[in-house]
DNA sequence: TTCTTTGTTGACGTGATGTCAATAGACACA
DNA sequence: TGTGTCTATTGACATCACGTCAACAAAGAA
């Protein structure tokens, strides 16, 4: 069946060859792009690859798997929410309830628009994350856990500073606030192609706003 | 390769014959045990079936494959979530503010005790959800969805009551909440062969209750 | 016993995976 | 411009789980 197809078309498909990182870029970004449009239970590495003129097995040069090729794709954007919250998190209740609350209500639509922005690349890793263990270390643990730490801490301070009531326990109202968080952005905005209007954008937002500063602070009339 | 076994031990493992729905019992108790140990990530046809005696391709004279075989297992296991909130979906404040917080506070800890009973097969059907539409269609929108929207007319009526806050959008605060419970219940009780102590367990009864109880009626004191 | 029903399985084709030896661009140097 | 080296790239292979189907054999009927 292998039929030498330049022998009779004089045409064979050349053979370009790339920088390594050129390429390896060239596989996230259409890994990327995949995801934009399908989902990551349909992404395989062969569908991956045709999007960047490699054949498959050059995959393999760059990457482990599919598991390995999300996990680099989260490493781009992990940081992204741990900055854009900063403010809140590493701040404690010397501005007084309102700022407080205030502060916190700008992290949570920062950390939102993140996921508006990365939404399918988020909501495909943590598919990942419960179908490979790697994944669920790096992302489940190494980011949603870690984040939940440093949300407990904050909690921690605001109890201490009478700000929020003592009968909360920090650890476990941060993994729920979180979980939260994150599962419901990922339904809103982690599907491939059907983003949402912007005012179920807005009402999202302003609900987990809500429930955040109502849980923590009480009272947000 | 295909030797006759018998033709030189006289002895061939006697090919038993079941009841239809005897076989498709002991199917559904396999994977039952099976992610008791194991994560649906790993849950194959094949491993399904040897803990039944009988053959994989007997597998699919029952399923059509394994998201159907869990999709199977959340049947029995989804009217009880339901049935179990029963007296606060379906309530309203007539009882006041603190019998109904107490009302919320009793569906909250009966709802997570089903988790805490089924929470493995849980687990795998929300894995599996992710990973095929047709579980996901009975999963996501079935039943979490279903359920949000019930949890929804509630707040609803609470919020025309003049119990919970008007600013409060019942259908986006009512997803949050769902979510919250539905993936940190799975968190924690979700683990094949892995739960925890009665103190861990209570602490996360009460920060969900604290949640849900703060978010909708204000304070808890 | 013989017949019929139907639960059960061996064997096959398929799709995706991950590996490896062999191939052929790109660049350095003469 | 020609030659050689390096290594990015790939065809072909072995593997694994899946889903199907024709053929087999156990249980009940006649």
């Amino acid at each position: 069946m292998q039929e030498k197809a330049d022998a009779v078309s004089g045409e064979r498909a050349p053979r370009r060859r790339r920088r390594p990182e050129e390429a390896e870029r060239a596989i996230l970004a259409a890994a990327r792009s995949f995801l934009e449009e399908r989902p990551f239970r349909e992404m395989t590495v062969e569908r991956v690859m045709v999007r960047t003129g490699l054949s498959r097995p050059a995959f393999y040069a760059y990457f482990r798997d599919r598991y390995d090729l999300v996990t680099r794709l989260l490493e781009g954007i992990g940081g992204l929410l741990f900055a854009v919250d900063w403010r809140w998190l590493s701040g404690d209740a010397s501005g007084g309830p309102e700022a407080t609350s205030e502060v916190l209500i700008d992290a949570v639509r920062r950390g939102s628009e993140t996921f508006v922005q990365y939404g399918p690349v988020l909501r495909a890793i943590a598919d990942a994350a419960d179908q490979d263990p790697r994944v669920e270390e790096v992302y489940r643990y190494g980011l949603i856990e870690r984040f939940a730490g440093a949300v407990a801490a904050r909690v921690s301070r605001d109890v201490a500073a009478g700000l929020s009531p003592a009968y909360l326990d920090p650890e476990e109202t941060a993994r729920a606030l979180v979980f939260m968080t994150e599962r419901y952005l990922l339904d809103v905005f982690g599907r491939p192609a059907d983003s949402p209007s912007s005012e179920r954008t807005e009402a999202v937002f302003d609900a987990l706003e809500k429930v955040w500063v109502r849980t923590l602070y009480g009272s947000v009339d």
